[in-house]
DNA sequence: ATGAAAGCGCTAACAC
DNA sequence: GTGTTAGCGCTTTCAT
């Protein structure tokens, strides 16, 4: 559990009133300046990195240091001479005031820059904090970016904020930042699981009323909404396509078992063999953590032999791209389909099993507002279809 | 310190006392079911849509339906005979606890299932609410993407929560959030400015300490920390490069010339040529918003005539993976260097002037955290470098 | 070692 | 129309 107090140092304010000159030195975190920062050029450096200090300029204040304590309604009630209650009602746009006293407290509230605080009416409404907050394995994959973008879309049609948070796959991570969101009473939760967790801590949060759904992979110990790709069904369609091109030896080259999408994809391969009457050779299956070394034995042993493959079939984009780079070093062109789409699939000419992750978070965030409106149905699991893209990597004949 | 640890046990028990029947069924959301969501196959449908409902699973309890309420501390102290101030004592790890007191208060938040309100906590204090917001065009962005999750990253490493939001390109939009989130009064603020905006709104805001760096463009309006990234200079490295591979006619397309780093970029274009000694020729530059029609057109215009360009200079990846499929369809290959890097540069042999995204996330989040330390140096303005990745498209011979 | 009371900034429920 | 009082869930101050 990570500790509680803020990433600021103790001595930052002072009590109340009066505001210390915070010649803050903080020594406890690790104080990247600008220039210690790891933005220097690697490799051919083109330019130099240049920090200059405009304070030329017309905001000669700095950024910090003297801040004036924000106003509160009591603030804006003392300056214009009201009620608390009065400045509430103005602030709420609620009736009952007096075209000319509203528009007197309104002037105070310009002047003294007053802003509600929302985390205080919150708090005090007690029914809603107006955000939820999703968890994922990276936003910079494209796959969760996108996921991520559709969430923050739904989201904002409620007029929710968003929080967002990165499990790098790791369990604890995913489980210190669940707990922190629901620390904040979060709404909701969005969670596509890391690997290997148990979600059995979700239980009592879920109890009291956080809405928790979970995308493109499922919850472990516990039952939960989920939102999940039809994984097999895209990979059994992208064994009939290539079947149907005459291809006989398809060889899979998947991620990690441990993943549970790469377990349905895996499963998708074996269940259209078997449906065709082939048998699965395993010697041409393939799965571990989608590293170039472990592509480029798999295309070694694939491609080798009385009788190679000729026909591939890659379990995420990852090992496409990595196959891709291999297949062209070796001067190599069996059929290739692969599963989930990328940015440059349509000019590389690769078919592909797509996904659409934007579907995946809308239905995830839209089931997530629904049980936060009520809809008390019974726990969903939405399976949401593949589309097969067909390009040239998979239409060369064997 | 306070070490928090509301430690909740997984073993999950009724608070035995109350549970409220408070069947909430709120009408005031739009219910949008799963069916409705558009999240039905487009094209070549593979699989169809499903929908299971597993009730038969050991959690016959609807997600929502009879909350018991939160427990409070009062709750708590009550459960365990103690005083409020005592259980705020043991989550907090205050020292004046006895050992066994200390265990019966424990156990009670365990059963109970208690977990501090953080939200409450931080209003209590005053001084932090551990958490910044980001505000950029789009996180579905691979550039984007990888900045927020750089900015999530040193978040993390404090200890703070990030709120998340898209603009869109909008100004409207990026004032609202920025406002929305002032109102949660979160630390600060990281935001990548939509064109056309104007900054000055957030003037009372940051004087009244929340901390605000711009990322990647500069605000308009005020002064305030900038990170920025050296978009001449990289565009300048890049004409070298082709004249020095003895290219004379580059043509430039550019995105709209109301986005901030368009402008540096083709201004990095002229001072080059004119650096060479070079005329630019105006029917070479062409700039609008990336759509395919827009780089048709301009191809067609910088590839005829009697002096047709020899070389290209795409002004962001999206021109520059349309220019490669428009060069594709018309089997031209002109030299090519693309500003901003893609994830499948590599792959197409593509020399691209690289950012580093996750450098500039990096760099203003971390600019961000040092002014909450206290840092008041004067405002800051940081360029990063570009780096050129020289490939196959740019080396082709005139 | 423990607890009572006040209050963070706001809204809800009543006054007047 | 306007103001007063209480209290959201917690921390802080000061008592005992």
């Amino acid at each position: 559990m990570p500790r509680s107090s803020p990433g600021c140092s103790p001595e930052m304010f002072f009590a109340d009133k009066r505001r210390a000159e915070m010649a803050v030195r903080q020594e406890g975190y690790e104080h990247r300046g600008i220039h210690g920062s790891p933005t220097t050029p690697i490799g051919t450096s083109v330019e130099k990195t240049t920090v200059s200090s405009d304070s030329s300029a017309s905001s000669p204040t700095p950024p910090t240091g003297t801040r004036p304590p924000r106003p509160t309604m009591l603030d804006v009630a003392r300056a214009a001479g009201v009620s608390l209650k009065t400045v509430s009602r103005v602030v709420n746009g609620e009736p009952g005031v007096t075209a000319e006293t509203a528009q007197r407290v309104a002037d105070v509230i310009g002047r003294l820059g007053f802003r509600r605080n929302d985390s205080a009416r919150l708090l005090r409404q007690g029914v809603s904090t107006g955000s939820i907050a999703f968890i994922l394995e990276d936003v910079a994959d494209p796959f969760y970016a996108t996921l991520a973008r559709a969430v923050l879309d739904v989201a904002r049609s409620h007029e929710y904020l968003v929080l967002a948070g990165c499990s790098d796959e790791n369990p604890v991570f995913e489980k210190e930042l669940a707990q922190a969101f629901c620390a904040r009473r979060v709404d909701g939760l969005v969670i596509v699981p890391a690997p290997g967790g148990d979600h059995r801590y979700l239980v009592a949060e879920m109890r009291m009323g956080t809405a928790v759904v979970f995308a493109d992979r499922p919850a472990t110990g516990i039952d939960a909404d989920t939102i999940l790709v039809d994984n097999s069904g895209g990979v059994r369609a992208a064994v009939q396509h290539l079947l149907g091109q005459g291809h006989r030896r398809l060889a899979y080259l998947g991620d990690d078992l441990r993943v549970f999408t790469s377990q349905e994809r895996l499963a998708g391969y074996r269940e259209a063999l078997a449906q065709a009457g082939l048998p699965v050779d395993e010697r041409l299956v393939f799965t571990a953590r989608p590293e170039p070394e472990f592509v480029r034995q798999a295309l070694t042993e694939a491609l080798a032999g009385p009788e190679p493959a000729t026909a591939l079939l890659t379990g995420n984009s990852r090992v496409t791209i990595l196959a891709l780079h291999q297949l062209r070093a070796r001067n190599e062109q069996p059929a290739l389909v692969g599963f989930d789409d990328f940015e440059s699939a349509e000019l590389l000419d690769v078919t592909v099993v797509a996904q659409d992750p934007a579907a995946i978070g809308r239905a995830a965030a839209t089931l997530l507002f629904d049980r936060l409106a009520g809809d008390s149905r019974p726990i969903q699991t939405v399976r949401l279809p593949t589309r097969l893209v067909v390009r040239g990597s998979s239409t060369r004949r064997p």
